[in-house]
DNA sequence: TATATTAATAACCATTCAGTCATTAAAGAG
DNA sequence: CTCTTTAATGACTGAATGGTTATTAATATA
């Protein structure tokens, strides 16, 4: 950086214990989502908090707990207000399934916290405490009312009976590559030609496929489940 | 390591020009799929190849050198075998569609090559170059054979008409999610509990869904499109 | 203004690693 | 057997980086 030169911005230190973490966590998001967990440094996560390394290890016991916070702040939360939308849910399965999505979408992969997903994903072995911690924390209550969602419309016979433990992949599977596709390009590097997707529209035709399949013949009678 | 002491093996040094690259590729591909690029130390690499570091760099200018050349080593040629075997199929699009899935999964999905789709996914930002080559090389005619699928149904009379767009997606992301997956959780580590998949079984109930989905109900008569 | 408290800092430490290079030894030539 | 070539080595370097700590200074209190 050779604009540098010019100030220094020897910054007057402030003293806010109560605005740090926050503008911690906020910064890390950022940049955990930008690079992944392994290549963002932690001094680099304090300088865009405004901050110097140190102070985030005072508010922070290490790396590794910081972003435990993060994924606690951005996911955990929003996603008991996801679940929590269906608990008087009156309408069809199918409809139910939409919403679910859709909110899935705005509520949590639309943001900020979406590319968290992908980062799990993508660094899941590395760091097994964390994936764990993920796993727990995110995917089995996904996972748990798409589950909810499905046996729902089996018992109202709106949906062909289905092995719950596979079924719940149906849905799941779509909602996860989306979060690794959007993320996957960076912002602005590749324009993107015919790879670039509509999140709302991806889902919609996902949701139909998923509901109506592809065949236009009736399905066959009985034994959707397939032989190994 | 205390079991060292025994033996240093002070192997004898062989001078094989030839058949070094092939096997530091070999190598780095194992580490690379098992560990990602940043976590895989470029001693291990030559290790692992009964090399030394040194050596390595002999033949590789760096790491990254190193990764663009497994990458291109190991995926342009099983896919072309793989889209070639559809050229005269007579089946119906339901059964094509099924041996394209099944066959993706034992061709590439199952062996290590398989995991430089997470891979590349994972850091397809830190290398948008390569990121490009392999949406052109690998992505690109992936999606083309599923939409040539999807489109022989439409004709045929035996799929409903679809954007193929979008479409194509039905099918890539549930493979895509799938490779995902099976590398995000370690070999050994995590004896995962109900987030194992049969891969097979696994594809099986995604392939019924996507051609007769969960309703029970006859599909809506038409537009099958969603709004945005 | 003087004193005590503690948020914030920046220099520091220990370690890890990609990449280098002078040295060594395997093979081929004469 | 001797000389030359060059594949292979491994000790070394320099840069990065997670985390620590002694020091500094902002604020509160008296």
């Amino acid at each position: 950086m050779l604009t540098d030169t010019a100030t220094h911005i020897p910054r007057k230190r402030a003293r806010r214990k109560d605005a740090r973490p926050g503008e911690l966590l906020d910064a890390a998001l950022d940049l955990f989502v930008e690079k992944g967990f392994a290549a963002t440094r932690a001094e680099e996560v304090a300088q865009r908090a405004g901050v110097s390394k140190g102070t985030l290890f005072l508010y922070f016991a290490s790396k590794e707990e910081l972003f435990k916070a993060v994924v606690r702040q951005n996911i955990s939360g929003r996603l008991l207000q996801w679940n929590a939308q269906f608990d008087g849910f009156a309408g069809s399965s199918a409809e139910m399934l939409r919403l679910c999505m859709r909110e899935w979408w705005t509520r949590v992969g639309a943001n900020r916290a979406g590319g968290i997903t992908k980062l799990m994903l993508s660094e899941a072995r590395n760091f097994p405490e964390l994936a764990a911690f993920y796993q727990e924390e995110v995917i089995r209550p996904g996972q748990q009312l798409i589950r909810r969602i499905l046996q729902r419309g089996v018992e109202r016979g709106e949906f062909a009976p289905i092995d719950l433990r596979y079924g719940s992949y149906v849905v799941l599977a779509p909602m996860i590559f989306l979060q690794m596709w959007q993320h996957a390009h960076g912002a602005g590097e590749t324009p993107a030609d015919e790879f670039r997707l509509e999140p709302l529209e991806y889902l919609e035709v996902q949701l139909q496929t998923i509901l109506h399949g592809l065949c236009v013949n009736q399905r066959p009678l009985a034994n959707v489940r397939g032989q190994t």
